[in-house]
DNA sequence: ACATATCCTGACCGTTTGGTCAGGTTTCCT
DNA sequence: AGGAAACCTGACCAAACGGTCAGGATATGT
Protein backbone atom coordinates (compact mmCIF):
# COMPACT_ATOMS: atom_id res chain seq x y z
CA UNK A 1 0.00 0.00 0.00
CA UNK A 2 2.11 2.77 1.26
CA UNK A 3 4.88 3.39 -0.58
CA UNK A 4 7.05 4.32 3.06
CA UNK A 5 6.96 3.09 6.21
CA UNK A 6 4.56 5.33 8.54
CA UNK A 7 6.17 7.30 10.30
CA UNK A 8 3.52 9.83 10.96
CA UNK A 9 3.02 9.04 14.74
CA UNK A 10 6.81 9.38 15.65
CA UNK A 11 7.24 12.25 13.81
CA UNK A 12 4.20 13.96 15.66
CA UNK A 13 5.67 13.18 18.88
CA UNK A 14 8.69 14.13 18.16
CA UNK A 15 7.76 17.48 17.14
CA UNK A 16 5.15 18.16 20.19
CA UNK A 17 7.86 16.88 22.31
CA UNK A 18 10.09 19.45 20.58
CA UNK A 19 7.78 21.86 21.03
CA UNK A 20 6.70 21.31 24.60
CA UNK A 21 10.42 21.93 25.28
CA UNK A 22 10.51 25.27 23.13
CA UNK A 23 7.52 26.63 24.71
CA UNK A 24 7.79 26.26 28.05
CA UNK A 25 11.08 27.83 27.85
CA UNK A 26 10.18 30.66 25.73
CA UNK A 27 6.62 30.97 25.79
CA UNK A 28 3.93 30.73 22.88
CA UNK A 29 4.74 34.31 21.43
CA UNK A 30 8.26 34.42 21.83
CA UNK A 31 9.00 30.77 20.96
CA UNK A 32 9.27 30.93 17.17
CA UNK A 33 8.55 27.81 14.31
CA UNK A 34 11.93 27.45 13.67
CA UNK A 35 13.52 27.23 17.31
CA UNK A 36 11.05 24.29 17.60
CA UNK A 37 11.96 22.66 14.28
CA UNK A 38 15.65 22.92 15.53
CA UNK A 39 14.42 21.52 18.78
CA UNK A 40 13.16 18.64 16.90
CA UNK A 41 16.18 18.54 14.61
CA UNK A 42 13.78 18.47 11.63
CA UNK A 43 13.04 21.75 9.49
CA UNK A 44 10.13 24.18 9.49
CA UNK A 45 8.57 22.75 6.40
CA UNK A 46 8.19 19.69 8.00
CA UNK A 47 5.92 20.90 11.13
CA UNK A 48 3.90 22.30 8.46
CA UNK A 49 3.57 18.68 7.05
CA UNK A 50 2.23 17.39 9.94
CA UNK A 51 0.79 20.53 11.79
CA UNK A 52 -1.31 22.92 9.85
CA UNK A 53 -0.45 26.03 11.88
CA UNK A 54 1.22 27.01 14.76
CA UNK A 55 -1.94 27.59 16.85
CA UNK A 56 -2.78 23.95 15.52
CA UNK A 57 0.45 22.41 17.16
CA UNK A 58 -0.34 24.52 20.64
CA UNK A 59 -3.65 22.97 20.32
CA UNK A 60 -2.09 19.29 19.99
CA UNK A 61 -0.37 20.32 23.37
CA UNK A 62 -4.00 20.56 25.62
CA UNK A 63 -3.83 16.89 25.39
CA UNK A 64 -0.66 15.83 26.29
CA UNK A 65 -0.80 17.94 29.40
CA UNK A 66 -4.42 17.46 30.61
CA UNK A 67 -5.11 14.05 29.78
CA UNK A 68 -3.25 12.11 31.92
CA UNK A 69 -4.13 13.85 35.25
CA UNK A 70 -7.49 12.52 34.30
CA UNK A 71 -6.86 9.02 33.71
CA UNK A 72 -4.93 9.35 36.87
CA UNK A 73 -7.96 10.32 38.86
CA UNK A 74 -10.21 7.52 37.16
CA UNK A 75 -7.72 5.12 37.89
CA UNK A 76 -8.46 6.16 41.63
CA UNK A 77 -12.18 6.08 41.28
CA UNK A 78 -12.00 2.66 40.02
CA UNK A 79 -9.98 1.14 42.63
CA UNK A 80 -13.39 0.81 44.93
CA UNK A 81 -11.63 -1.68 47.18
CA UNK A 82 -9.39 0.65 49.31
CA UNK A 83 -10.92 3.41 51.39
CA UNK A 84 -11.80 7.01 50.41
CA UNK A 85 -9.83 8.41 52.58
CA UNK A 86 -6.72 6.82 51.81
CA UNK A 87 -7.76 7.37 48.15
CA UNK A 88 -8.34 11.01 48.73
CA UNK A 89 -4.95 11.24 50.32
CA UNK A 90 -3.32 9.61 47.13
CA UNK A 91 -4.98 12.20 45.06
CA UNK A 92 -3.63 15.04 46.26
CA UNK A 93 0.16 13.55 46.93
CA UNK A 94 -0.49 12.66 43.06
CA UNK A 95 -1.34 16.12 42.68
CA UNK A 96 1.86 17.27 44.24
CA UNK A 97 4.70 14.67 42.55
CA UNK A 98 3.08 15.75 39.82
CA UNK A 99 3.54 19.26 40.26
CA UNK A 100 7.14 18.96 41.35
CA UNK A 101 8.95 17.05 37.88
CA UNK A 102 6.78 19.00 35.64
CA UNK A 103 7.76 22.34 37.09
CA UNK A 104 9.49 23.60 34.32
CA UNK A 105 6.18 22.74 31.87
CA UNK A 106 3.82 24.53 34.13
CA UNK A 107 4.29 27.79 32.21
CA UNK A 108 2.99 26.57 29.36
CA UNK A 109 0.03 25.51 31.61
CA UNK A 110 -0.60 29.55 32.87
CA UNK A 111 -0.64 30.08 29.32
CA UNK A 112 -3.30 28.18 28.77
CA UNK A 113 -5.18 29.69 30.97
CA UNK A 114 -4.52 32.99 30.03
CA UNK A 115 -5.56 31.57 26.49
CA UNK A 116 -8.96 29.72 27.91
CA UNK A 117 -9.66 33.09 29.52
CA UNK A 118 -11.60 33.90 26.11
CA UNK A 119 -13.98 31.86 23.58
CA UNK A 120 -12.27 29.19 21.63
CA UNK A 121 -10.66 25.86 21.15
CA UNK A 122 -8.79 26.32 24.02
CA UNK A 123 -11.27 27.66 26.41
CA UNK A 124 -13.77 24.80 25.01
CA UNK A 125 -10.97 21.94 26.27
CA UNK A 126 -9.90 23.37 29.02
CA UNK A 127 -13.86 23.71 30.29
CA UNK A 128 -14.16 20.20 29.78
CA UNK A 129 -11.15 18.90 31.31
CA UNK A 130 -12.57 20.86 34.36
CA UNK A 131 -16.23 19.71 34.00
CA UNK A 132 -14.58 15.67 33.85
CA UNK A 133 -12.26 16.56 36.81
CA UNK A 134 -15.02 17.83 39.43
CA UNK A 135 -17.48 14.84 37.82
CA UNK A 136 -14.57 12.19 38.63
CA UNK A 137 -13.50 13.90 42.35
CA UNK A 138 -17.66 14.56 43.15
CA UNK A 139 -18.27 10.71 42.00
CA UNK A 140 -15.71 9.64 44.34
CA UNK A 141 -16.85 11.82 47.37
CA UNK A 142 -20.32 10.06 46.62
CA UNK A 143 -18.93 6.81 47.11
CA UNK A 144 -17.42 7.77 50.59
CA UNK A 145 -20.39 9.24 51.70
CA UNK A 146 -22.36 6.64 51.06
CA UNK A 147 -20.17 3.99 52.69
CA UNK A 148 -19.98 6.31 55.39
CA UNK A 149 -16.46 7.16 54.91
CA UNK A 150 -17.36 10.71 54.66
CA UNK A 151 -19.47 13.28 56.79
CA UNK A 152 -23.41 12.64 55.63
CA UNK A 153 -23.76 16.24 54.85
CA UNK A 154 -21.59 16.75 52.44
CA UNK A 155 -22.37 18.49 49.15
CA UNK A 156 -20.18 16.31 46.67
CA UNK A 157 -20.42 19.10 43.88
CA UNK A 158 -19.62 21.98 46.50
CA UNK A 159 -16.83 19.81 47.57
CA UNK A 160 -15.17 18.77 45.02
CA UNK A 161 -15.59 22.39 43.68
CA UNK A 162 -13.44 23.82 46.70
CA UNK A 163 -10.84 20.89 47.10
CA UNK A 164 -10.44 21.38 42.85
CA UNK A 165 -9.95 25.52 43.66
CA UNK A 166 -7.54 24.45 46.54
CA UNK A 167 -5.53 22.65 44.15
CA UNK A 168 -5.37 25.19 41.53
CA UNK A 169 -4.77 27.86 43.69
CA UNK A 170 -1.98 26.67 45.41
CA UNK A 171 -0.42 25.54 42.45
CA UNK A 172 -0.17 29.13 41.37
CA UNK A 173 1.08 30.51 43.99
CA UNK A 174 3.90 27.93 43.83
CA UNK A 175 4.48 28.25 40.20
CA UNK A 176 4.85 32.43 40.75
CA UNK A 177 7.11 32.61 43.90
CA UNK A 178 8.16 29.20 44.84
CA UNK A 179 10.69 30.48 47.42
CA UNK A 180 7.63 32.18 48.84
CA UNK A 181 6.31 28.40 50.50
CA UNK A 182 7.29 25.08 51.46
CA UNK A 183 5.21 23.46 48.44
CA UNK A 184 5.81 19.99 50.29
CA UNK A 185 4.91 20.68 53.35
CA UNK A 186 2.03 23.26 53.27
CA UNK A 187 0.23 21.30 50.51
CA UNK A 188 0.48 18.57 52.71
CA UNK A 189 -1.19 20.20 55.73
CA UNK A 190 -3.75 21.74 53.74
CA UNK A 191 -4.64 18.70 52.30
CA UNK A 192 -5.01 16.99 55.67
CA UNK A 193 -6.76 20.17 57.18
CA UNK A 194 -9.01 19.72 54.28
CA UNK A 195 -9.34 15.84 54.88
CA UNK A 196 -10.35 15.81 58.19
CA UNK A 197 -13.43 18.64 57.57
CA UNK A 198 -14.57 15.88 55.32
CA UNK A 199 -14.56 12.87 58.20
CA UNK A 200 -17.69 12.23 60.16
CA UNK A 201 -17.37 13.58 63.57
CA UNK A 202 -16.04 11.38 65.84
CA UNK A 203 -17.02 11.73 69.45
CA UNK A 204 -13.64 12.70 70.85
CA UNK B 1 8.09 77.88 35.10
CA UNK B 2 6.11 75.31 32.98
CA UNK B 3 5.70 77.23 29.25
CA UNK B 4 2.57 74.58 29.18
CA UNK B 5 -0.14 73.12 32.20
CA UNK B 6 1.46 69.45 33.17
CA UNK B 7 -1.15 67.34 31.90
CA UNK B 8 1.04 64.12 32.54
CA UNK B 9 -0.83 62.74 35.03
CA UNK B 10 -3.94 62.85 33.18
CA UNK B 11 -2.78 61.76 29.53
CA UNK B 12 -0.66 58.65 31.43
CA UNK B 13 -4.59 57.95 33.09
CA UNK B 14 -5.84 58.43 29.84
CA UNK B 15 -3.89 56.08 27.95
CA UNK B 16 -3.70 53.10 30.84
CA UNK B 17 -7.34 53.29 30.74
CA UNK B 18 -6.98 53.06 26.85
CA UNK B 19 -4.55 50.26 27.23
CA UNK B 20 -6.42 48.10 29.82
CA UNK B 21 -10.03 47.99 27.73
CA UNK B 22 -7.88 47.12 24.33
CA UNK B 23 -5.43 44.31 26.23
CA UNK B 24 -8.32 43.30 27.78
CA UNK B 25 -10.23 42.75 24.85
CA UNK B 26 -7.16 41.18 22.69
CA UNK B 27 -4.46 40.00 24.42
CA UNK B 28 -0.69 41.69 25.36
CA UNK B 29 0.14 40.43 21.74
CA UNK B 30 -2.66 41.04 19.65
CA UNK B 31 -3.45 44.49 20.78
CA UNK B 32 -0.94 46.86 18.70
CA UNK B 33 0.20 49.88 19.87
CA UNK B 34 -1.70 51.85 17.02
CA UNK B 35 -5.23 50.31 18.51
CA UNK B 36 -4.59 51.63 21.91
CA UNK B 37 -3.42 54.95 20.44
CA UNK B 38 -6.82 55.01 18.72
CA UNK B 39 -8.99 53.94 21.60
CA UNK B 40 -6.95 56.57 23.42
CA UNK B 41 -8.45 59.40 21.26
CA UNK B 42 -4.48 60.03 20.72
CA UNK B 43 -1.42 59.17 18.17
CA UNK B 44 1.08 56.29 18.87
CA UNK B 45 3.37 58.59 18.75
CA UNK B 46 2.24 60.13 21.65
CA UNK B 47 2.55 56.72 23.92
CA UNK B 48 5.85 56.83 23.69
CA UNK B 49 6.33 59.95 24.97
CA UNK B 50 4.86 58.67 28.37
CA UNK B 51 5.99 54.85 28.12
CA UNK B 52 9.26 53.98 27.27
CA UNK B 53 7.72 51.10 25.48
CA UNK B 54 4.84 48.43 25.11
CA UNK B 55 6.22 46.62 27.71
CA UNK B 56 6.57 49.95 30.02
CA UNK B 57 3.50 50.14 29.60
CA UNK B 58 1.87 46.91 30.88
CA UNK B 59 3.69 47.15 33.80
CA UNK B 60 2.58 50.20 34.55
CA UNK B 61 -0.73 48.08 34.74
CA UNK B 62 0.07 45.98 36.91
CA UNK B 63 -0.37 48.34 39.99
CA UNK B 64 -3.64 49.69 38.36
CA UNK B 65 -4.91 45.98 38.72
CA UNK B 66 -3.80 45.09 42.22
CA UNK B 67 -2.88 47.73 44.42
CA UNK B 68 -6.76 48.12 45.07
CA UNK B 69 -6.95 44.66 46.64
CA UNK B 70 -4.47 45.12 48.96
CA UNK B 71 -5.85 48.92 49.75
CA UNK B 72 -8.94 46.50 50.73
CA UNK B 73 -7.92 44.41 52.97
CA UNK B 74 -5.41 46.55 54.84
CA UNK B 75 -8.78 48.86 55.49
CA UNK B 76 -10.50 45.73 57.20
CA UNK B 77 -7.21 44.72 59.36
CA UNK B 78 -7.52 48.23 60.69
CA UNK B 79 -10.93 48.16 61.20
CA UNK B 80 -10.12 46.47 64.80
CA UNK B 81 -13.39 47.55 66.32
CA UNK B 82 -15.47 44.83 64.11
CA UNK B 83 -15.44 40.89 65.49
CA UNK B 84 -13.00 39.05 63.41
CA UNK B 85 -15.29 36.67 61.42
CA UNK B 86 -17.48 39.56 60.54
CA UNK B 87 -14.71 40.99 58.68
CA UNK B 88 -13.43 37.74 57.01
CA UNK B 89 -16.88 37.23 55.72
CA UNK B 90 -16.53 40.80 54.09
CA UNK B 91 -13.86 39.62 52.91
CA UNK B 92 -15.09 37.33 50.65
CA UNK B 93 -17.84 39.47 49.47
CA UNK B 94 -15.23 42.07 48.65
CA UNK B 95 -13.46 39.57 46.73
CA UNK B 96 -16.96 38.55 44.94
CA UNK B 97 -17.52 42.01 44.38
CA UNK B 98 -14.54 42.94 42.66
CA UNK B 99 -14.80 39.55 40.46
CA UNK B 100 -17.90 40.54 39.25
CA UNK B 101 -18.07 43.89 37.73
CA UNK B 102 -14.05 43.44 36.26
CA UNK B 103 -15.08 40.09 34.68
CA UNK B 104 -14.01 41.53 31.40
CA UNK B 105 -10.63 42.83 32.66
CA UNK B 106 -9.98 39.38 34.18
CA UNK B 107 -8.39 38.16 31.31
CA UNK B 108 -5.64 40.52 31.65
CA UNK B 109 -5.25 39.32 34.98
CA UNK B 110 -4.65 35.68 33.89
CA UNK B 111 -2.02 37.02 31.13
CA UNK B 112 -0.31 38.92 33.86
CA UNK B 113 -0.06 34.98 35.35
CA UNK B 114 1.37 33.57 32.71
CA UNK B 115 3.87 36.40 32.63
CA UNK B 116 4.78 35.58 36.34
CA UNK B 117 5.64 31.99 35.56
CA UNK B 118 9.20 33.50 34.81
CA UNK B 119 11.47 35.57 36.02
CA UNK B 120 10.80 39.38 35.18
CA UNK B 121 10.23 42.27 36.59
CA UNK B 122 6.00 41.41 36.51
CA UNK B 123 7.07 38.32 38.38
CA UNK B 124 8.43 40.29 41.00
CA UNK B 125 5.51 42.37 40.88
CA UNK B 126 2.97 39.94 41.26
CA UNK B 127 5.14 38.09 44.05
CA UNK B 128 5.14 41.25 46.44
CA UNK B 129 1.27 41.81 45.97
CA UNK B 130 1.11 37.70 47.13
CA UNK B 131 3.88 37.71 49.93
CA UNK B 132 1.72 41.31 51.30
CA UNK B 133 -1.86 39.36 50.97
CA UNK B 134 -0.51 36.78 52.96
CA UNK B 135 1.26 38.83 55.39
CA UNK B 136 -2.31 40.94 56.06
CA UNK B 137 -4.25 37.92 55.89
CA UNK B 138 -2.50 35.99 58.22
CA UNK B 139 -2.30 38.99 60.30
CA UNK B 140 -5.61 39.00 60.51
CA UNK B 141 -6.29 35.71 61.50
CA UNK B 142 -3.72 36.03 64.38
CA UNK B 143 -5.79 38.84 65.51
CA UNK B 144 -8.68 36.85 65.55
CA UNK B 145 -6.88 33.82 67.21
CA UNK B 146 -5.62 36.40 70.68
CA UNK B 147 -9.53 38.05 71.05
CA UNK B 148 -10.52 33.94 71.17
CA UNK B 149 -12.61 34.74 67.90
CA UNK B 150 -11.01 32.11 66.17
CA UNK B 151 -9.48 28.42 67.20
CA UNK B 152 -6.38 28.91 69.03
CA UNK B 153 -4.97 25.88 67.44
CA UNK B 154 -4.82 27.70 63.98
CA UNK B 155 -1.82 27.91 62.15
CA UNK B 156 -2.13 32.21 60.83
CA UNK B 157 0.16 31.26 57.72
CA UNK B 158 -0.91 28.72 56.61
CA UNK B 159 -4.55 29.33 57.16
CA UNK B 160 -3.71 32.74 55.11
CA UNK B 161 -2.86 30.57 52.29
CA UNK B 162 -4.93 28.07 52.27
CA UNK B 163 -7.77 30.82 51.68
CA UNK B 164 -5.92 32.96 49.55
CA UNK B 165 -5.44 29.75 47.28
CA UNK B 166 -9.44 28.81 47.39
CA UNK B 167 -9.87 32.38 45.94
CA UNK B 168 -7.69 32.11 43.40
CA UNK B 169 -8.42 28.44 42.39
CA UNK B 170 -12.24 29.79 41.98
CA UNK B 171 -11.90 33.17 40.15
CA UNK B 172 -9.67 30.90 38.00
CA UNK B 173 -12.47 28.00 37.37
CA UNK B 174 -15.30 30.63 37.12
CA UNK B 175 -13.30 33.02 34.53
CA UNK B 176 -12.53 30.08 31.88
CA UNK B 177 -16.17 28.25 32.49
CA UNK B 178 -18.35 30.93 33.75
CA UNK B 179 -21.46 28.82 32.84
CA UNK B 180 -20.06 25.76 34.57
CA UNK B 181 -20.67 27.44 38.01
CA UNK B 182 -23.00 29.64 40.06
CA UNK B 183 -20.54 31.98 41.53
CA UNK B 184 -22.09 33.78 43.56
CA UNK B 185 -24.03 31.09 45.17
CA UNK B 186 -20.84 28.69 45.47
CA UNK B 187 -18.20 31.24 46.14
CA UNK B 188 -20.42 31.84 49.58
CA UNK B 189 -20.88 28.48 50.75
CA UNK B 190 -17.31 27.34 50.10
CA UNK B 191 -16.93 30.83 52.30
CA UNK B 192 -18.84 29.97 54.71
CA UNK B 193 -17.87 26.28 55.22
CA UNK B 194 -14.05 27.48 55.18
CA UNK B 195 -14.78 29.83 57.71
CA UNK B 196 -16.88 27.24 60.00
CA UNK B 197 -13.94 25.05 60.22
CA UNK B 198 -11.83 28.55 62.07
CA UNK B 199 -14.41 29.45 64.89
CA UNK B 200 -13.46 27.73 67.38
CA UNK B 201 -15.45 24.39 68.69
CA UNK B 202 -18.95 25.23 70.19
CA UNK B 203 -20.38 22.87 72.51
CA UNK B 204 -23.70 21.82 70.65
C1' DA C 1 6.14 89.72 20.56
C1' DC C 2 9.11 86.36 21.17
C1' DA C 3 11.42 82.55 23.13
C1' DT C 4 10.98 78.12 25.10
C1' DA C 5 9.59 73.89 27.16
C1' DT C 6 6.09 70.77 26.73
C1' DC C 7 2.96 68.34 24.21
C1' DC C 8 1.39 66.09 19.99
C1' DT C 9 1.17 64.00 15.16
C1' DG C 10 1.54 60.51 11.61
C1' DA C 11 4.41 58.95 7.96
C1' DC C 12 8.15 56.03 7.85
C1' DC C 13 11.54 52.17 8.72
C1' DG C 14 13.78 47.80 9.93
C1' DT C 15 13.04 43.59 11.56
C1' DT C 16 10.82 39.62 12.63
C1' DT C 17 8.35 35.48 11.55
C1' DG C 18 4.35 32.43 10.18
C1' DG C 19 3.57 30.19 6.33
C1' DT C 20 4.59 28.49 1.30
C1' DC C 21 6.53 26.01 -2.33
C1' DA C 22 9.45 24.07 -5.86
C1' DG C 23 12.24 20.71 -5.75
C1' DG C 24 14.37 16.89 -3.73
C1' DT C 25 14.90 11.92 -1.44
C1' DT C 26 13.45 7.44 0.21
C1' DT C 27 10.96 3.21 0.30
C1' DC C 28 7.72 0.06 -1.33
C1' DC C 29 4.95 -2.17 -4.93
C1' DT C 30 4.38 -4.05 -9.50
C1' DA D 1 13.47 -0.94 -13.50
C1' DG D 2 10.35 2.41 -12.85
C1' DG D 3 6.43 4.60 -10.86
C1' DA D 4 4.13 6.58 -7.05
C1' DA D 5 3.11 8.06 -2.58
C1' DA D 6 5.00 9.74 1.46
C1' DC D 7 8.34 12.32 3.55
C1' DC D 8 11.62 16.12 3.89
C1' DT D 9 14.31 20.57 2.98
C1' DG D 10 15.40 25.44 3.22
C1' DA D 11 15.19 29.61 0.59
C1' DC D 12 11.79 32.85 0.03
C1' DC D 13 7.83 36.11 0.76
C1' DA D 14 4.45 39.31 2.47
C1' DA D 15 2.38 41.27 6.27
C1' DA D 16 2.55 43.02 10.64
C1' DC D 17 4.18 45.92 14.17
C1' DG D 18 7.22 48.20 17.68
C1' DG D 19 9.56 52.04 17.72
C1' DT D 20 11.51 56.69 15.70
C1' DC D 21 11.65 61.25 14.21
C1' DA D 22 11.20 65.59 11.83
C1' DG D 23 8.17 68.74 12.13
C1' DG D 24 4.44 71.12 14.15
C1' DA D 25 1.09 73.28 17.70
C1' DT D 26 0.17 75.60 22.14
C1' DA D 27 0.40 77.93 26.33
C1' DT D 28 3.34 80.35 29.44
C1' DG D 29 6.82 83.69 31.25
C1' DT D 30 9.40 87.75 30.09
Amino acid sequence: MSPRPDVSAERKAQILDAALRVFARKGFHKARMDDIAQEAGLSKGLLYWYFRSKDALIEALLTVLFEPDLRDLERLLADTARPIPERLRELARNALSTLLPYRDLMPIVYEFYALATRPGPVQKAIQAYYRRYRQLLAQLLRQGIQRGELRADLDPELTALGILAQFEGLALLWIIGPEELDIEHQWEAIAEHTLRTLLPPTAP
